[in-house]
DNA sequence: TAATAAATTTAGGCTTACCTAAATATAAAT
DNA sequence: ATTTATATTTAGGTAAGCCTAAATTTATTA
């Protein structure tokens, strides 16, 4: 009955469900930084929960109790988030650790606090939506630069927040949520993309481009 | 290895430590909720981690170690009781249960963000002193209202944060810190002091006078 | 001092969440 | 259709942190 694993498996779960359709075991495995076989354990505990469902070999999906857990525990990540930006001065590249820990901890009432502290935000510091209380997650699909055509312009909506050393390189080269560009070049080479920012070219890897999301007004 | 219980069990020995000059796995027991047996089998453990040492029958004394401990996990919870208030609006009574939990998920980073963010604060909500970075623990000892004379005058320095039901009873009462009172009598037939406020008198029971403390100026 | 009571430890068990290696099932390649 | 490779499950174990009940030690009382 330890939270901590049960709520991290089900997000995991949760994420590659919506990726992948469904969570294979290798795939979470690796997620979870565990062995095959402590997932195949854990996976059984949690469909005897009624968490998920659970066919072997198939993988894992989660029942609709699962997926109100998961979207209660990204709503606490994300808020959490969102509030040491806010309240304690974190930079976007050093939330997600902490995030990690604290969503575990929060009761209903310190995430209403939160939530009501920060003015119901409706995203965290990466542009990813939060769920309401209620949990509905508003999908946002963006177009990520390697999806973009040349001469598509728009501001930066949403940023993959899996690596800090990513965040930091984007702090540097000054590319932040709300920043204006322009898709000037699609090498088809090495699958960079080439931006224009304020004047200036960037030129970004092909992972680089895939992580970061811009909305073009029609 | 679990990072909640060690710490829990070091900062409940801490306790007993001050109060008794050792702690007595009976204490222990109840302070933590957890059958006697339970107790001695961690605490072995903890003397193996060489944060106290042990006698059988003669209870536990932490190490140097142990006491660093001890006195992180009281600036933790301390600092986020204040942090719960200050910036969540959180009432007094409502935050031991909070910090109780929050205390073991708080990185090096996010404690001293929460100093920072608070301004360095001396003492939590209830008037207990935080210890500070480097472990040293102010010991202020102040007289608790039972402990004083009829015609004793101060202004509440601290208050017993061990039962939420109190705190909320000294807040109806219009009791909090920096409340200035005065002792009016001392009831030596049930144990009972009453107190003058603003002038009106409060009769305040015995466990009560022992849980309000003041500072009397010379 | 001997008997009794209270506190503490020991012994045997349980659950959770892991691990590794062997067995088995599924998918891919010949 | 076999063989081979990969993914997954099973089996057997471990460490934490707890429990209960029996044994033992220490403290109290007669
Ligand atoms: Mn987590
Ligand atoms: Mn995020
Ligand atoms: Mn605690
Ligand atoms: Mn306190």
């Amino acid at each position: 009955m330890d939270n901590k694993s049960t709520e991290d498996y089900i997000k995991s779960i949760y994420r590659l469900e919506q990726d992948n359709g469904t969570a294979l075991t290798t795939s979470l495995a690796r997620l979870l930084g565990v062995g095959a076989g402590s997932v195949t354990d854990m996976v059984k505990k949690l469909s005897d929960k009624r968490l998920l469902h659970y066919e072997p070999y198939q993988g894992a999906k989660l029942t609709p109790d699962g997926k109100r857990l998961a979207l209660k525990m990204v709503r606490r990540h994300r808020l959490w988030e969102m509030f040491l930006v806010t309240f304690l001065n974190y930079k976007w590249d050093e939330v997600h650790d902490e995030a990690e820990r604290l969503e575990h901890v929060t009761s209903e009432g310190l995430e209403q606090r939160i939530d009501k502290a920060l003015g119901y935000p409706k995203v965290d510091p990466h542009g990813d939506p939060i769920p309401t209380a209620e949990g509905e997650l508003i999908d946002v699909s963006y177009k990520s630069l390697s999806d973009c055509n040349v001469s598509d312009e728009g501001v930066i909506v949403r940023v993959s927040d899996d690596s800090p050393e990513m965040l930091q390189l984007l702090t540097k080269l000054g590319l932040g949520l709300n920043t204006k560009i322009r898709i000037s070049q699609k090498v088809k080479y090495d699958g960079s993309v080439i931006i224009t920012m304020g004047g200036r070219e960037i030129p970004l890897s092909p992972v680089m481009s895939k992580s970061i999301f811009i909305n073009i007004p029609e």
